[in-house]
DNA sequence: TTGTTAATTATGTACTACATAAGTATATTC
DNA sequence: GAATATACTTATGTAGTACATAATTAACAA
């Protein structure tokens, strides 16, 4: 009965070129190799008379492990294995505008689970100086207009950004921020702005004084307007 | 105080090649230009000559958007701006041999985050079906015997993958699955295995009958051994 | 030991040539 | 004239050659 769609649903024969199979290929080698970071990879010409591609395709496929922090190389020197960048590549393709609606509703929904679940994280690293900080910044929204728009968006990507830092996660610091253009982007979308119940400095005062639990369910009451729009 | 390290913990300095700045060059052009998925671009001739750069060095960087699913291409067709597959060039890096040390810590917490965040949207997607899947997955386990490490760590993952899968979040999912390795890396190097005193039987039994809280408060009770060793 | 210079070498870049598949136009047949 | 077969065109895919460049090594000098 889905058969309403005017663009239909289905993927094209994919056509495998030389470049996907090297690239495949070099993948397996470094994993069947127990390759290591900082170990010396074979030069180009070896592994191209190896393989038995142009020199060309094999630079093709080096450059995506090189798009993926995988291979660093210098002249002379040769290539080397890194430890590779994981969220380098997710940030180049971070684009609202690209990103299926699917995909866009299903990093949004992951943004709400990773707040919801820090508290755990958040209270075994808190500090006091911390705290302080994020009340700075749950404070100095008071004194601004609350119609100032950009203000206010400003301060709400602060405030979580705060929380983010003092998990002292670099890898979800990371990923927060690179999720902001997907949220900004719903955000606008929305018809009417969300106004929550429990304010940023509800928040904090949680976070001094309150339980996990406690503290939890305050930001689950802040996030609510986003969670209502969350359907079945 | 910190110059015990043998090896000297400083970045070498990033020889920018052509291919890297033609990359560059490219993302800045389409999103510029707002391409849309579907958009044709301009074909690599025009495009090499629109750079100043080889032939050979344009389909260098456009390899590397080709990893990361941006564009497709296919003879005398040209190529075109497609929605990139956001979790396809994570999987290919996310192999716990090469991450360092720091950034697996780092996604071992993000996932008992996502775990302690998940009771929000589980409890809105459940279903009487998916419910009673996921006991039979914990029934299961009662029938075998408890000191058989590969059948735990398989009916681990079933379960825990079921709950993923029920929060209809396919990229939760994925992200998930590809989380597995770390997490299976991360355990076999531990001494000893965790116990926890909330079992998957125990959670089954509060997401049929219980509250989101007292669900999450049982989640967080079987991660315990897990947040245990996290520290500060 | 330190500093300079020259030779070596693996990567970086450019260019040419051709293969291949997929549109486009033309010709042929009924 | 419509349908089918044929030749042509074109943009990507692959191969090969040539040379530039930087980093390493070796040899040499102060």
């Amino acid at each position: 009965m889905k058969n309403k769609l005017s663009t239909i649903d289905i993927e094209p024969v994919s056509h495998q070129t030389m470049a996907d199979i090297v690239e495949l290929k070099l993948l397996a080698f470094l994993k069947k190799n127990a390759f290591k970071p900082g170990d010396a990879l074979p030069k180009e010409m070896e592994l191209a008379a190896a393989l038995g591609v142009s020199r060309n395709i094999l630079r093709e496929a080096l450059s995506r492990l090189r798009v993926l922090g995988m291979v660093d190389s210098k002249k002379r020197r040769g290539m080397v294995l890194t430890s590779p960048d994981i969220l380098g590549s997710l940030e180049k393709v971070m684009d609202p505008l690209i990103i299926d609606q699917s995909t866009l509703q299903d990093f949004f929904e992951l943004r709400l689970t990773l707040e919801m679940g820090l508290a755990d994280i958040l209270f075994i690293r808190k500090t006091k100086k911390d705290i302080a900080e994020l009340e700075q910044i749950a404070l100095a929204e008071k004194v601004r207009d609350k119609n100032d728009v950009a203000f206010r968006i400003k301060s709400e990507v602060e405030f979580h950004g705060k929380i983010y830092r003092m998990t002292g996660n670099h890898t979800m610091q990371r990923f927060q921020t690179m999720l902001l253009p997907i949220f900004g982007h719903l955000v606008t979308v929305e018809k009417k702005p969300a106004v929550a119940k429990v304010t940023h400095l509800d928040l904090v005062n949680l976070l001094k004084t309150g339980t996990i639990e406690e503290f939890r369910k305050g930001m689950r009451d802040h996030l609510e307007p986003h969670f209502k729009r969350t359907t079945k």
